[in-house]
DNA sequence: GCCTTTCGATTACGCGTGTAAACATAATGA
DNA sequence: TCATTATGTTTACACGCGTAATCGAAAGGC
């Protein structure tokens, strides 16, 4: 079962630094969320049933780190939406963004060096 | 309110062509999705309730019609995954995409031309 | 003028989600 | 030792979604 939304918050506050204790994830997203503990503790929770996070006794209590990572987090995401939106390819997709201007000098400036970065490496 | 998936389907079919009767809707859709005429209509109603879609009455049935243009939805959602998982830039979701070999000949042909048409209208 | 067919509208129902309260349990402090 | 605190587990509840069955009304057919 795919992880929630809500869930990807927790799961990214694990993604920055892992094992945490779910006090400490709290501290970090409770505030910015608006999330009090029962919330993470469920989110936590429902997490490891999906098998998305693990838990090791500390003590008294878990610390939580990441089973699933977020590289796979992010290309399920980003497929996902890349298949639906512009039949599975690339271009189209940053084709889209251009026309909503979208696209900062930044942008431009790194997607070139990145096309000649693959033109380098297959000669 | 948000299009789900399942809503997302149907408009698929009226952007494609419109207006079109709920029958017509249902034959494009209902075969390939195992769905059928209740499942269509309930879609299309919740779809009225959002505003994604209108309707024009055509004697005793009506014809719908989008409303939410395809370009709208498809800005809403690709705008959300690259806030949610590329810091809302465009070139760090391309550079993902290039990792993971998602990139077609295809694809880095038409970003160097797009790239080429962008230098050419700003010089 | 009724009966059937055709549409749309309303209602239903199980499941996941967001958000927590309530409960259980173990450790700790007085 | 007994109440309190700290943690995790269970239960709750409203809401949206996927999927339909049911209801209601209008339009023809006879």
């Amino acid at each position: 079962m795919a992880v929630s939304e809500a869930e990807a918050i927790i799961m990214d506050v694990l993604w920055r630094a892992s094992p945490r204790s779910a006090e400490d994830i709290l501290a970090e997203v409770g505030p910015q969320q608006g999330w009090q503990e029962g919330t993470v503790k469920s989110l936590l929770n429902r997490l490891l049933k999906k098998k998305a996070v693990k838990a090791e006794r500390d003590g008294r209590r878990y610390l939580y780190a990441p089973r699933l990572t977020r590289e796979q987090y992010v290309s399920q995401e980003s497929k996902g939406l890349l298949d639906r939106l512009f039949g599975g390819r690339v271009a189209p997709l940053v084709a889209h963004f251009s026309e909503q201007r979208k696209l900062s000098k930044k942008d431009i400036a790194e997607l070139k060096k990145l096309l000649q970065e693959l033109d380098d490496e297959q000669p």
